[in-house]
RNA sequence: GCGCAGAUGCCCGAGCGGCCUAAGGGAGCGGCCUGCAAAGCCGUGAUUCGCGGGUUCAAAUCCCGCUCUGCGCUCCA
């Protein structure tokens, strides 16, 4: 069984799943207000191939995201630019599916939006009131902290210290009981949407939107709750505190990962507006960013500059040439290899290993067939393709479209070499090269490529 | 101040107490192949793992302290 590295427990744990064969897993969706940055990225991939890997490995898996479509940024933008937010909400969730077709991020199983969800908000709001679990103040309602015996669990830290705070950051909200206390409605202020209450009109808080989602689609105790390590606290801490406080059982596991980091100002400024992932698939092979963060573990920093963008398409480079090299082998995958990769992902979802793995059959596959030995070649070749498969990386085995004049020309700078005119030969490389291709003198005869 | 994550070659990074004189990718250099290239392959690249102690027969891996980096510390990042 695989094993992961839990936020509460702080350390990696056999992953222990509430129906056998079935995983459920619940991952904080975006707040639709701007375009994804490649954090965004790194998060959707990595539990993308967590969820490709637990379907390789045969579990009926039930990925649920969230896209919060109502949140305090969104309506900031709107009325900074003077347009609907619903408008905001739409096009930033359009550009989200948009990228995340670029960077092969599979879609999630359901994606319930958090204004679909402010009856069950609603509900759950009032059952908290009703048990004095929360409180009515001048702003909204809160959820009363100090009834949560075990709050802290997931940020690790009793009450007192987290209060203590060392931030700048001034209390607000006087009128709370406690300064741990969280907003799970908000009365509506001027020029906001809002919801009608038992209360008065207003809008959930984002806590109250995942808690009541992630119950809803994925029923108590559910598998997995993912997230940024930005997350844990206060998100899904404050998630955890509403169910635990309605007497619910929440998720099994916490899993987090780290975060992207760029090189400052030096990163922005060279790189310009390549933060953004629509941006990067235009200066980028949006295969090389997949494969940096497959090549890094998800608990870990990773660098991201435009050497390690460019060290990352080079690779991708290498691996579209071999996929290419046996685009019609039929052997199977080597059956000793694909039990490696599933012992190296399945210890806290090591991708790194298994891209390590990948490039050490490709290169097996490559030496094989050099070596003439078509079978074993063939056999490597198919373990680091079903590899690359279940990473989420699409390799190019077709080869490029030739246009009839480039085919022109390679065929005449075959009849050259056939004829032993290099020079000739030369020049329409050359000739080829100018006008963006290149050629490879395969065994099979020349291969014509884009540069 | 408290908590979490991290610090490994030129760069990115794996490394789960002995198989680590430390994987894999990229770059460089040398070679094989090639008419020359490209692609591919081989070789070379850290006797060393932020710093200082300690545990152990054995530590990059465990423990303690320190330094530095990122994140979080409560509607709002």
């Amino acid at each position: 069984m695989i094993s992961l590295y839990d936020t509460v427990e702080s350390k990696v744990v056999p992953l222990r799943l509430r129906d056998p064969g079935q995983v459920s897993i619940y991952v904080c969706g975006p707040t639709v207000y701007g375009p994804p940055h490649i954090g965004h990225g790194r998060h959707t991939m990595v539990y993308d191939v967590l969820r490709r890997f637990l379907v390789w490995k045969g579990l009926d898996v039930t990925f649920v995201s969230n896209i919060t479509d109502i949140d305090d940024k969104i309506i900031g933008r709107a009325n900074d630019e003077g347009r609907e937010w619903q408008d905001i909400a739409t096009k930033c969730e359009n550009i989200w599916w948009k990228s995340m077709d670029l960077y092969n991020v599979d879609r999630p199983d359901h994606v319930p939006h958090a204004t679909d969800y402010v009856d069950q908000m609603v509900e759950l709001i009032s059952v908290l009131l009703d048990d004095g679990k929360a409180y009515l103040t001048g702003d909204g309602v809160y959820l009363r902290v100090s009834q949560v015996a075990d709050y802290g669990l997931l940020a690790n830290q009793d009450l007192d210290d987290l209060l203590e705070g060392g931030g700048d950051r001034t209390v607000v909200g006087t009128e709370k009981e406690n300064p741990a206390d969280f907003a799970m409605w908000k009365f509506t202020k001027e020029g906001e949407p809002s919801w009608p209450s038992p209360w008065g009109d207003g809008r959930p808080g984002w806590h109250t939107e995942c808690v009541v989602m992630a119950l809803d689609i994925l029923g108590e105790g559910f598998d997995l709750h993912t997230g940024g390590l930005d997350l844990v606290f206060p998100h899904h801490e404050n998630e955890r505190a509403q169910a635990v406080a309605n007497g619910k059982n929440f998720a099994t596991h916490w899993m987090h990962h780290g975060f992207v980091e760029m090189e400052g100002e030096k990163m922005s400024k060279s790189l310009g507006n390549v933060k953004n992932l629509l941006d990067l698939a235009e200066q980028f092979d949006p295969r090389a960013y997949r494969l940096l963060v497959l090549q890094s573990h998800y608990r870990s920093p990773m660098e991201v500059t435009e050497a390690t963008l460019n060290n990352a398409q080079a690779a991708m480079q290498r691996l579209d040439t071999f996929a290419r090299r046996f685009a019609d082998a039929t052997e199977s995958p080597d059956a000793e290899a694909m039990n490696e990769f599933d012992t190296v992902m399945s210890r806290d979802l090591d991708s790194a290993g298994a891209v390590d793995l990948m490039f050490r059959k490709v290169r097996e596959a490559n030496t094989a067939r050099d070596a003439g030995d078509g079978g074993a070649a063939g056999s490597a070749a198919a373990t680091a393709l079903e590899i690359a498969s279940v990473l989420g990386l699409e390799l190019e085995s077709s080869g490029d479209d030739v246009p009839a004049e480039i085919e022109a020309l390679v065929q005449r700078r075959t009849d050259a070499r056939a004829a032993k005119d290099w020079a000739a030969a030369d020049q329409i490389r050359d000739e080829l090269t100018a006008a963006g291709w290149t050629v490879e003198d395969s065994a099979d005869g020349p291969v014509a490529r884009r540069i």
